[in-house]
DNA sequence: CAGTGGTCTAGACCACGCA
DNA sequence: GCGTGGTCTAGACCACTGT
């Protein structure tokens, strides 16, 4: 019973395998998809949703005219979860709490305007809250809010409600863009987060836009040992 | 001269704008794809082309018979680029070097053992080395590779090419799996990196799979303010 | 069982980019 | 120019799953 349902993916796995296998090493041209179409005894499209499929992955090229080849360089890659800290915590079976720390309407500060690349600087909503799991400190958020584009946050009671929930639901995005590093914790971060001085912290910083207007930029301080985890 | 390249591009983007401006809300059922293709004036191909893409990026959620939904919940990712760091090195102008300081024939670990949930534990090949732009330490690596995969690498200069090098050129994956997280230098780790004890540091800690045979799994030690940026 | 999305086809035309 | 991949179509059949 070789019944066949995904003729592409099975196309698509047996290409790849020629390729892992050094049948087609790298640099090497395949095929061209009419060809490959023949071999195979399929219809081109069918070729090219394989095809399409590999060049997603950054295992082959496609060219117009130049044909398709095996990637020379395959950079990798990972695809990480930004956590929605609500969810994830309640996850690991704590109980999730929050609190607002901080809420100021603000000047853009300077670091800010450069990553929004806004020419003219208005006023923006600053928030600083905590995050806990089981009334332990959690993770430490400062965000900053684009209110030209969401004034509607600015009615909604952010006590309840954090913001970044608030965000998820009103207000979709269309691009994102994150940075990671590793900071050592200053006094005042030790002291919100309840750890020691100098201990070692991720920190996720993330900026969002719909449309090219940047909407909010975030940092998350996380709790020493948290772990960020490729799905 | 309105003319369109790819419809279904632009079927999509139109699509995405009615999620985005509430058009279609959170959950709401769309219309079937043969309602669609009306509507758009194409034809079903057309327009689930355009769905799987947005299905893709979790903007939609389709099921048969169901139908096609807007998601509730869309999760944040991001997805990161995992260097080759000779070109990261070089690609900052940077002089990139490179020095092993430890090669040896040992017993699996038990972390690794667990992460590579292999049966019968073998003997691996542990390398340590440190990767250097302008002979500034830039990155400490400790690897473990499974040599049963890969026995050729055992007969490689690992003096003048880097393990990651050499893997990536010839034996490559099927899959991989990320851990990041921050520690502070131990007193070893800060004599390595030429840094300070207690600075924080993001560690990137990597295993890859070929067909569920681990290949190798890496720990990176980047130098204080590495940053891991999307692309 | 029936409705919806998933796959496949054969063929057409288009667009890019190498020669 | 012309060869290759990219898009589109109209229609067929299949597979999953809600009712």
């Amino acid at each position: 019973m070789t019944v066949e349902k995904k003729k592409w993916f099975d196309i698509k796995e047996e290409i790849h395998a020629k390729i892992l296998n050094k049948t087609y090493p790298p640099g090497e041209k395949l095929p061209k998809d009419s060809d490959m179409a023949i071999e195979y005894n399929c219809a081109r499209t069918t070729i090219q949703r394989a095809m399409r499929e590999l060049a997603q992955l950054g295992i082959v090229e496609r060219r117009r005219k130049g044909g398709t080849f095996v990637s020379q360089n395959r950079k990798a890659q990972a695809i990480i979860d930004i956590p929605i800290i609500h969810h994830e915590v309640e996850s690991m079976n704590g109980t999730y709490k929050y609190q607002m720390l901080y809420k100021n309407i603000e000047p853009v500060p300077e670091f800010i305007e450069e990553r929004w690349n806004m020419k003219s600087p208005k006023d923006v909503l600053h928030i600083q809250c905590i995050h806990m799991s089981d009334d332990t400190p959690y993770i430490y958020e400062d965000r900053w809010i684009n209110t030209t584009v969401t004034p509607q946050i600015l009615d909604v009671n952010l006590n309840t409600q954090s913001a970044n929930e608030w965000l998820v639901k009103n207000c979709p995005y269309n691009e994102a863009r994150v940075k990671i590093y590793a900071i050592n914790a200053d006094k005042e971060l030790a002291k919100k987060l309840k750890i020691n001085v100098n201990e070692a912290i991720i920190v996720i910083n993330r900026t969002t836009w719909i449309n090219n207007i940047p909407i909010t930029t975030v940092r998350l301080f996380t709790k020493p040992g948290y772990e960020i985890i490729s799905s």
